[in-house]
DNA sequence: TGGGCAACTTGACACTGTAAAGATCAACTC
DNA sequence: GAGTTGATCTTTACAGTGTCAAGTTGCCCA
């Protein structure tokens, strides 16, 4: 009577939720190329072909766990904005800090993360990203100078994170001791809002390519 | 009795550049998924066993591709560089923008370059990577500051080109005409060696990891 | 009670990388 | 020149992969 399955039901109750932990868990262990469907099914107790019913397909499966790997990352920059310095460019620091933390905390994921192209596809996944950059978008927003889209900005901030995040896992900053490098790079965000060239470089909203300048 | 192979000869001649020729190919063709040593062997027209034999496997094979990917590379920074302004932040912008072209060229190409964690490995790769930023360093170099590691300062541009180069190829910054948006994420550059924060928060050489500090 | 239906299982297929063993051919030695 | 050696490539086989089609199970509701 117990809700414990004794006699393991042919209907797992919520299969798709252990797949998810099944995939983040081979992950975490075998790195990205861990990741299986048959895999997945084994370690949830479950014939192979299940987990593709449930998702269609190996690239769905993938997507579900981008998302739940979005939700941790978006903990991840929240996190270090709370225990950060509370003052505008503390938080903004933090959260690239937090961006990093995840990034060498959760390798695979990370990189699953960021292995889709979802050009011109405007699904869940898209959502999932957007939902997780809300926080660096929030701490981004008291450094949009007058003028300026928030998006230069936030891209800005975004770029220097995620590129410093990629080049590292990449294993191309040299040593393992990226601490110093990591906020000496960051330091470049000083200037950000307030650079010289961001008022001169005729970028209002236009710059985003929403205007007419279709080249 | 001329040299074109009227009956096919058991030795292929320079198989291993061929070989790569075709992973190129492929990999313009059908994206990172379609690189594959059998696809590859039959695109040269053996036999499925010999890539594995030149290359010691795939990994070998995807290597011998990044190493040509990473000269190619090189050359679309030096050629952007060539082209645009002669000054020193206008070779800096150039080289940024060289970055972002070779990415948006060769999509696949590009992933497959940084698709490897050479942490700890000290190969070859590792080499070819380093040959084709020697550009970007160079540079880099007029903007280093005196009492900062000229490291810093590459890992700032370097970071924020590729992560620009890495979010744009993942379909972040939402529609095509990305060009203007490029430009102005790049503006965050004319601080660079510059920026208030690269004097005061203190990071000399030791910002590099390689003094003491091992935290 | 029985039908409907979603949740799985079973079996098969094409494709993948890898390994072992055999064939072929150029070059070198005696 | 005959024999040997070794690299190059082929053939064969195997385990693992995603995907599809068909079957089975068991819950739910009329």
């Amino acid at each position: 009577m117990s809700e414990a399955t004794l006699k393991k039901p042919h209907h797992h109750g919520n299969l798709r939720e252990a797949l998810v932990l099944a995939g983040l868990q081979l992950l975490e262990e075998g790195g990205p190329e861990a990741l299986t469907l048959r895999r997945c099914a084994a370690l949830a107790g479950v014939s192979h072909a299940a987990p593709a019913h449930h998702f269609d397909g190996l690239p769905g499966l993938r997507k579900a766990i981008a998302d739940e790997g979005f939700r941790r990352f978006r903990n991840y920059m929240v996190d270090a904005e709370v225990l950060g310095e509370q003052t505008d460019r503390g938080r903004l620091k933090s959260i690239t800090r937090g961006y990093l933390n995840f990034a060498r905390d959760n390798r695979a994921l990370f990189l699953l993360i960021f292995g889709y192209d979802l050009t011109g596809s405007r699904d869940s996944h898209a959502d999932a990203g957007h939902f997780a950059y809300d926080p660096l978008r929030r701490c981004c927003a008291p450094f949009v100078p007058k003028g300026v889209a928030p998006e230069v900005i936030e891209a800005q901030v975004w770029s220097l994170a995620h590129g410093f995040a990629s080049l590292y896992l990449a294993g191309r900053f040299w040593s393992s001791a990226s601490d110093g490098l990591f906020d000496a790079v960051m330091t470049l965000l000083d200037g950000v809002g307030a650079t010289a060239g961001v008022g001169t470089a005729g970028l209002g909203t236009a710059g985003l390519g929403k205007g007419g300048e279709t080249a």
